[in-house]
RNA sequence: GGGUCGAUAGCUCAGUCGGUAGAGCUGCGGACUUUUAAUCCGUAGGUCCAGGGUUCGAGUCCCUGUCGACCCA
């Protein structure tokens, strides 16, 4: 453990340094202290100076006095900020009530040429922030809490499932087929198979290929890359968790996630408050609008649609019946699109709500089947209005969107009593989605037509598509259980629970443009 | 992809009406033996994002571009 830590924790109480404790440590002849930090702030007054000095534990004040520390005084001549120090002294309490060590020694151990950021201002350009970590790491401690929290996070997602049986495994991340998810890849060549790779999108379909080899529990936290924008809320890599369970059923999995999400806090508060960090985690909270304590919602998605309508001052059925009136593309006849102007200029007059009217009628425009439209009605009129749909007092509780259209749906279970649905749910934390999970399609048919149909899509001109995977198949016909997967993101996890406003945050080194010359 | 804002010293920023490029911090030199952004004195530090235009004269006005932030899609 850290020298000022320990120093800390034998003198200190939380309010500060107490005057007993250091008393007793002097009493008992323990006064002495060896500490290593980085400099982070001085003042000379000529024959004595002040050092700040900070390790991974905490700051602490050193007190060179020429008369103390005879010759090494010297050593502060060629002292800078963000420099490393070694001090050995005995533990004083300054005139103005400082806890600090008065140095019989000080050494350089370690030196730092460019100076730290603006000591008052600290880094404040957002962009040098991302690009030069270590900068803004030493100017803002408190990006250093979210790093921390991130490990924690992942140390507690791992000991819940491992105390659940699950096994954690490594797959491919160089994936000869696009698959699991949809998404562009970023492609990459291996030189001696000559053979062109992508970068994995998902690990979905390798862990079910071990579900089908007799791993009934099996997760892993890894990185995926999807070839797309850059927003607060994607990063082209980013770390998702995928798991799945064979004899288990998406409720099932509902279950789990409740208790992941609030297992994975409790450890967070935890964990902070073992470290002496109550602080931290009560900043990360403070910062919710949301709450995890009380049961999540499930609504099943065309419920969720209905009711955001109903909230809207609408009558449901005169949206959800009018998808085809509304759609709009280049070629709409000039009737319908009038038909549709004039039902959008109703609806929205009536509407309580701001809604994207025009973007939801291009999207229903290029909408292929019914479940597309559901789930693009879904995306437009409800998921906005999610944080304010399901409440419980001023805080936003956490919503299941369950029984999704099969149509958007290529890898999940139709539903026993409408095959138009499949079991699946979204989770939404906070209005965000962070998770996706389903109970698998393990017919070997029905996926083969599935990833036809993809196949097809992508000939029509579409990008995020999956491959046909032959092998993924040929798995299946030798009978996977029956089983559900969850995949959930574990940027925005982090974020949602640490309350940083931007992936980048939650990244120690988000990708950039290269540096401007 | 669209909109808004921004880019000036190592850092944080100011720069009026178009007329010699500024401050604080940092750095460097000096004074100071209990400071809390220590203080005080001195000093150094510039491709004003890039290119073009208007003008006697451009950090400032105009155009184009680059990069970034935020919002929207």
């Amino acid at each position: 453990m850290s020298e000022i830590r320990k120093l800390f924790e034998a003198a200190s109480s939380e309010a500060g340094y107490d005057a007993e404790k250091v008393e007793a440590i002097c009493a008992s002849g323990q006064r002495e202290f060896l500490v290593f930090g980085r400099l982070i702030g001085r003042r000379g007054f000529g024959k004595a100076s002040f050092l700040k000095v900070r390790d991974t534990s905490g700051e602490l004040q050193l007190f060179a006095k020429v008369d103390k520390l005879g010759p090494a005084f010297e050593v502060l001549k060629d002292l800078d900020l963000g420099d490393h120090v070694a001090g050995r002294g005995s533990i004083v309490v300054t005139k103005t009530g400082e806890l600090s060590l008065e140095l019989t020694e000080l050494r350089l151990i370690g030196k730092a040429l460019r100076p730290p950021a603006d000591k008052w201002h600290g880094l404040s350009d957002v962009d040098l922030r991302y690009r030069q970590r270590y900068v803004d790491m030493v100017a803002n401690p408190e990006v250093i809490d979210v790093i921390r929290a991130r490990a924690t996070v992942l140390g507690a997602l791992r000991s819940f499932l491992d105390a659940r049986a699950f096994v954690e495994v490594e797959t491919p991340s160089l994936h000869p087929l696009i698959g699991g998810a949809a998404a562009r890849p970023f492609i990459t060549h291996h030189n001696t198979l000559d053979m062109q790779l992508f970068l994995r999108i998902a690990p979905e379909l390798y862990l079910k290929r071990l579900l089908v080899g007799g791993i009934e529990r099996v997760y892993e936290i890894g990185r995926c890359y999807r070839n797309e924008g850059i927003s607060t809320r994607h990063n082209p890599e980013f770390t998702m968790i995928e798991l799945y369970q064979a004899y288990a059923d998406y409720e099932s999995l509902m279950n789990l996630a409740e208790e992941m999400l609030r297992f994975v806090d409790r450890a967070l508060e935890d964990k902070l408050r073992q470290e002496g960090r109550a602080g931290v985690y009560g900043a990360f909270r403070e910062a919710r609008t949301f709450r995890l304590d009380e049961p999540f919602a499930r609504v099943p998605l065309s419920q969720a649609i209905d009711r955001a309508l109903e909230r809207a001052g609408l009558e449901p059925k005169s949206v959800t019946g009018a998808y085809d009136v509304l759609a709009v593309d280049d070629g709409t006849n000039a009737d319908v699109r009038a038909a549709g102007d004039a039902l959008v200029r109703e609806l929205a007059q009536k509407s309580g709500r701001k809604i994207d009217w025009g973007n939801f009628r291009r999207a229903l425009g290029k909408s292929e089947s019914s479940g597309e439209q559901t789930f693009v009605a879904y995306e437009y009129l409800a998921e906005p209005f999610l944080v304010e749909d399901y409440r419980s007092g001023s805080q936003s509780i956490p919503v299941f969107i369950i029984d999704y259209p099969a149509d958007v749906s290529p890898l999940s279970r139709r539903k026993d009593k409408d095959p138009t649905l499949v079991d699946r749910f979204e989770l939404f934390v906070d209005g965000r989605e962070i998770a996706n999970a389903f109970s698998e399609l393990n017919d070997p048919d029905d996926q083969a037509a599935r990833f036809q149909a993809q196949v097809a899509r992508k000939a029509k001109g579409a990008e995020e598509t999956m491959d046909y995977d032959e092998d993924y198949i040929r798995a299946l016909e030798h009978g996977m259980p029956p089983a559900a997967g969850f995949g959930m993101g574990i940027d925005r996890l982090i974020m949602m629970l640490t309350g940083q406003p931007s992936i980048r945050d939650v990244i120690a080194f988000p990708l950039l443009r290269p540096e401007a010359r």
